[in-house]
DNA sequence: GGCTAAATGCAACACTATTGCAATTAGCTA
DNA sequence: TAGCTAATTGCAATAGTGTTGCATTTAGCC
């Protein structure tokens, strides 16, 4: 909801500006991975008008905050939907509609972490980004 | 190794030109992710010059033939140094030297695929990109 | 309402990636 | 081995993405 981001952003001292409500109310509204640009062009359909520098740093502040991700298969960013894992980004993407949905499992980190403990690396932080149906494509495309 | 690149590029009716040997050989010789135009520096370095377009043409070739890998996390590309596995790209990057190793792992895929299934999504591609410490540098950083 | 640090907008710039086309070349054939 | 031709490369132009410094504006505080 952007009255918590909001509310998260100013108990850290951040300003609630005009331009950071309206990036909040566009990630808040759609579940699909924005670019900066699709950001400044669905507000511009608006009439509302924010420079695109801006909207890169707000992107950059709402991601430190973890308010935000940047989904790394498609560059996009989309609003955080979960209380944050400590070193953990996971995603689910559709590949019909493009809908994405995060997620979190400690047993997932766990598995890794020996995987790769069995290979000599010592993970810190686990990425992953799965691609396939959502279950409403994935019902359409069963008939 | 570049010979074996070669000889698949050949089987799939490409050309084994001069751009495409100087890629593939700084791709070998390196174990980090390296971006197009950090390629045509390091030729640069050696006297062999070749445009950024041909770097760019190549790579994707060489991505399409599952004969290098981008690297999401940073952008940059990599030789593919396993039998590729189906549906699956596999990474750990070390965040202090900046190596990287390919893996790939069917039970990791498995659960991933279970724990999926469980909230209704069909997983048909996994990326993974665990960042944390090679064993050298893990080796270092404890004492 | 006025003050001030924080945030925004703007202009310029840097870097990354793509396109169309002319010139070159790898691999085939004679 | 030389010539042919489709594939590949280089080049120029352009588009897209992301960053910086600075003047102007504004949120939050008194
Ligand atoms: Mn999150
Ligand atoms: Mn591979
Ligand atoms: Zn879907
Ligand atoms: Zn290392």
């Amino acid at each position: 909801m952007v009255r918590d981001s909001i509310r998260i952003l100013q108990a850290q001292g951040h300003k609630a500006t005009r331009p950071r409500k309206l990036v909040l109310e566009v990630l808040e509204e759609t579940e699909k991975p924005l670019s900066p640009y699709d950001i400044q062009g669905i507000l511009r359909a608006r009439g509302k008008y924010l420079n695109h520098v801006t909207i890169y740093r707000i992107l950059d502040l709402l991601c430190s905050l973890n308010l935000a991700h940047k989904v790394l298969s498609s560059g996009g960013f989309v609003k955080c939907s979960l209380d944050d894992i400590e070193g953990c980004h996971r995603f689910m993407v559709c590949q019909h509609c493009g809908a994405i949905q995060e997620f979190a499992d400690k047993g997932l980190c766990q598995e890794e972490n020996e995987f790769a403990r069995n290979l000599g690396f010592h993970t810190e932080y686990h990425l992953s980004e799965f691609s396939g149906l959502c279950s409403r494509c994935y019902r359409k495309w069963l008939h």
